[in-house]
DNA sequence: TTGTTCGATATTGTCGACGAAATGGGCGGT
DNA sequence: ACCGCCCATTTCGTCGACAATATCGAACAA
């Protein structure tokens, strides 16, 4: 008979508040109205997302399920949303029947990253500046003071917190589409860095952001876009376009001035 | 004894060009070098999403595993990884043991995602004009020439062409991740309007998009960006902050002006 | 030695089924 | 008549196993 099911078909989303309007029977402690599902929350995702943007996991790298399910231990199933999740925002590839890679952007997709990042960043600066209290401002003079600490002792640190001066620029502009799309470029341009950079440059010049933090404080909007720009794009120059295509080429850019070759190829 | 798998390990994304050089022995017709998967063009992703972009799905539908997987004719496990895209792109929420739905945004997230396509759009009107070619202008005055035509006579195809042209500016910019952004804004976008609208008005003021196009046909970037700027404004003008979370309210919003009273509640 | 073919291994993709949670309706108590 | 509880049904989440495909190594021919 089937049944077609005539109703609840189309109830609305909505914190499931309960079908009528009585408050909930307290089956609940309380306070906690099953918020929906938040892929970005899940420990694996996290665990892959620093990883990433500490430089941990280089561009190309394959993700096995199995691999990663034992290392991070859980199951394959949950390593699986994981890598799809991921894959929908464009942070890793996967290709068919070969399992997932950290996503290695072409060059002129960096080109593009750093271009968005322009339009996105110089946006979130003006609007920070436009809705700029008091707390924001006790937040921003405190990721300052933590950049000015940073000893480099830990270059893992050291990345992340340059992440993060851009990431609650993009918080004070109260914004939330906005930070989630500054999130996800600052994400994938690390990840384009990663890929083009020079070795031994650094990331990020953290000199401008003592300056750029400055501005945004003394309200100067156009000087603080204009720093803001000109920042990225340093960071952008910092980046060559060199065979992304790797392997064979990286191979030789490795053992060009190296002189050593494979030997005989015993292993263990 | 687990084999620690001493290399392959990182072994580079790049299109599998076969390990060596030598052409495939032809189990693949030709020129197929194996593509990344790309969800979006998943059969169930499109349809999702072009019911979605047409209102045709509305927000807060219930998108239920077993129901689309015998509507699309797929399994449920294809679903799911539909579902698991769609909602890591913000279209659809899922709760867990509940189910997925169409993403309803809050009327704040409404008013930010307007601000972020102005952002976004207003970067992509100047890109287009700066790197506006023949070709180009061939694309847009072919656009408007369609838009011109359509005589409202099916709703859908109208409402898909609105949204076409603001996807075909952000083309135009040549700048992919931009797109990307532009496309999903849109998208999200008409989630917004679907669920704030007015009932009646129409999406789009399709008068804007001709005199938009014809400012960037004529490189006027200032005037253009202002245009675009502006229209964004008015289609923002058009939904109003009904009680978002539905249901109750939607029906008192029903009934409110329809002089009806319950009056003394006996049904049937 | 170089290049090709074939088989073994490992990894991914998919299916079916079961357990878990929530929804909805009916029942009994106040 | 109303409220709360309980159970049946539906739907989602997860696990295990199998099939499909690619990778790797070795044998083989030129």
């Amino acid at each position: 008979m089937i049944k077609t099911r005539g109703k609840a078909d189309r109830v609305a989303q909505k914190t499931p508040a309960r079908s009528k309007v009585r408050r909930r029977p307290a089956p609940r402690p309380e306070s906690e109205p099953v918020d929906p599902r938040r892929m970005d929350d899940d420990p694996v995702v996290q665990g892959i997302l620093t990883a990433i943007s500490q430089k941990r996991l280089k561009p190309g790298t394959k993700l096995g399920e199995d691999r990663l399910a034992r290392a991070l231990g859980t199951t394959r199933i949950h390593i699986r949303q994981a890598l799809a999740h991921l894959a929908s925002r464009k942070i890793v590839v996967q290709f068919p029947n070969r399992g997932a890679f950290v996503y290695r952007p072409t060059w002129e997709e960096a080109r593009e990253m750093f271009a968005a990042r322009r339009v996105i960043e110089a946006a979130t600066v003006a609007a920070a500046i436009d809705r700029l209290d008091k707390p924001g401002k006790v937040l921003l003079k405190a990721h300052m003071a933590r950049e000015a600490a940073d000893d480099r002792s830990d270059r893992w640190a050291s990345l992340s917190l340059t992440a993060e001066f851009h990431i609650l620029i993009a918080q004070l502009a109260g914004n939330h589409v906005l930070l989630d799309m500054a999130r996800e470029l600052i994400l994938r341009t690390s990840l384009a860095i990663a890929t083009f950079e020079q070795p031994g440059a650094p990331d990020c010049s953290p000199d401008s952001h003592p300056d750029i933090g400055e501005l945004v404080l003394a309200r100067d909007k156009a000087a603080a876009v204009a720093a803001m720009t000109h920042h990225l794009d340093d960071i952008e120059r910092r980046i060559q376009p060199r065979q992304a295509d790797g392997e064979v080429d990286e191979l030789t850019e490795i053992f060009k001035d190296l002189g050593v070759r494979p030997a005989a190829r015993h292993d263990s």
